[in-house]
DNA sequence: TTGAAAGCGCTAACAT
DNA sequence: ATGTTAGCGCTTTCAA
């Protein structure tokens, strides 16, 4: 420092090769083991040797190999979370239900997308055990065989989430899709509408959405009512979508009464459709969407909805993963059945009955 | 198998430590080395020992560990992924342009979140060069010294995303939204507009807003005119917040004839209000968003919007990654600055010059 | 409070 | 085509 004439050449040349505890222990004197503890804030050391590795630390910018440390104490901070898309706004809301809980704890999550496909589903799920993480949580209750068996046998905690009707392979936090579907199917035939149609996604992909079609069908079936048309989709601008099947459904079946979609985006898109058209909604036709999109909140009219609880899923499940990777004694197969509120927004009549 | 008198009780014990290589060599006869090979299709197998190899792999339900894998060849098929947020249509997008071209490699994204924080993108940025990435993806040229300092030291690819106004450590693929700003400046101006507000996210945060208005009102300077009145917003939902600002706006401004909005969202609630409240658009107001966010597709008036290339840029970033990834030899430092092109939607009145 | 030795599960490099 | 040896960079365990 004080009289050292470096010049203004460049900065000294870097090792390409990346630093290693090794570098930091040399440039402090002191053993790798006590650089490691003075790194990881565990175990006694003197205040006086921990500001020394700290100082070499951060003027080095040694960046510890996680991959290294991992294999040595084998815990790896990492979650596992698989999800089939990120393209709508169901997913990332459930995703900040769990980054929210992980920041409070030392895991992390780590996202793999399926696409709806369950051989991609089986390749991301091998693909993400292969990094042995503290934890996995996974949408739905359906997966390939191979998946179950690789679940089952990770040896740690599993929490399939969003829905609830199936066979766990250990815990599960979700909802009732069946149970909304005919949650919905009642409170429309209360609101006194019976031609009623439903418009989804194509659903083999798509088993919640599956559910809440066959609760919804069934909760009808019960009432003599039988779905009047139904309509489906795969991809493209969910919005645009919902326009042009509205179009497609009311071309082909004039006298529906009821709008049943499968998610609030084509539900908003037909929404859109209908007022453009000077239909008198929910007079003449009501409608209603699955999800309770934020995103939505500023139509001119409110779909009807229901709330999928995508952040207390988010929640509970980094909740049930973070306290059985502090404590693996817990028992496992913990399940936490939400409950969905119904949104009537603009669009479905209010019935005389409760 | 044969006359195999076991009873019908529970499966064997499974024994609660992850398989390793050793029990698969056990159980097939085959030296670790061997088994290594197979698994991986590297190096001259006979296809007899392959066969044994992978049935014994496959029956025990063997999934290797790639700590231990990627610390041995010091090879890891990770490419950090970081981005502000995943809340917004923008980055999924760019996301799967990123999927896409990762997909024909062996290399996997994996996603970090910054939430638009400096402090956060350093931390987020640290933990994933810990697992020594193959390469880096990141949006923005701006980070704090040490995110810079991390970045230029990794060691392996490192591409900064989505704007290309900057200094770029090593590659860049994106637009320039100082460009951008400029050029919506100049078809408003040219359709004949003059009292021009602007509404857009708090922007200190987001670096490419704040070099869109400054582009912008630059272009607007030198035309003679200055903004008429501005309005910020932070959380909520974006298409609520457009309806909220743009109100605020007319009512503090009513003589403005156009509306610049920093995002298509809330570009859109912006729309819906003014159309709910019978207002001419785009003959007395005028609106423009960013973004070309595909999900509005579908809206009854299409709002004017500047496509950001969102895709390509997740597209050329990837491609880059792997080919840095596949020849190290390559230079590094590629620039790549994509053009946006607008789209005056039904929202911009057409200028009658070019 | 610090250090030395052993090894996590796998693969590179070198046999054979 | 297959096996053997020596680590990868760290942490665990034990000793000082």
């Amino acid at each position: 420092m004080a009289g050292n004439p470096n010049g203004n050449r460049h900065q000294i040349m870097r090792p390409r090769r990346p630093l290693t505890l090794r570098d930091v222990s040399e440039a402090s004197g002191v053993s790798e083991m006590t650089v490691s503890r003075v790194l990881r804030g565990k175990g006694d050391v003197s205040i006086a040797t921990r500001l020394r590795v700290q100082e070499a630390a951060k003027r080095l910018g040694y960046v510890p190999n996680k991959i290294a440390g991992s294999l040595a104490s084998s815990h790896v901070n990492l979650v596992a979370v698989i999800i089939p898309s990120l393209g709508n706004m169901v997913f990332p809301e459930v995703l900040s239900g769990i980054s929210e809980v992980l920041a409070t704890t030392s895991l992390q999550p780590v996202v793999g997308v399926t696409d709806y496909m369950p051989e991609k589903e089986e390749k991301v799920l091998f693909e993400m055990l292969s990094w042995r993480p503290a934890g996995v949580i996974i949408a739905g209750l359906e997966h390939s065989e191979a998946a179950q068996a690789m679940l089952a046998r990770a040896g740690v905690p599993v929490v399939e989430i969003m829905d609830v009707d199936g066979d766990p392979i250990d815990a599960c936090v979700g909802i009732s899709h069946r149970r909304a579907g005919r949650q919905m199917a009642e409170a429309i035939i209360a609101a006194g509408y019976r031609r009623i149609a439903f418009l989804g996604t194509k659903m083999p992909l798509d088993h919640r959405a599956r559910k809440r079609f066959e609760g919804f069908t069934q909760t009808l079936g019960k009432a003599g009512i039988e779905i009047v048309d139904q309509e489906f989709y795969s991809g493209g601008s969910a919005l645009a979508k919902g326009r042009e099947m509205t179009q497609t459904v009311l071309a082909r079946s004039p006298d529906v009464d009821f709008l049943y979609y499968s998610n609030d985006m084509i539900g908003a898109g037909g929404l859109l459709y209908l007022l453009d058209n000077g239909v008198d909604v929910p007079g003449q036709i009501g409608l209603a969407g699955f999800n309770g999109v934020e995103l939505l909140d500023g139509l001119s009219c409110r779909l009807a909805t229901m709330d999928a609880c995508r952040r207390a899923v988010g929640i509970k499940a980094a909740q049930i993963i973070a306290a059985r990777n502090a404590d693996p004694a817990l028992p496992a197969g913990e399940m936490v059945e939400l409950t969905p509120t119904l949104d009537p927004g603009d669009t479905l009549l209010r019935s005389f009955v409760a």
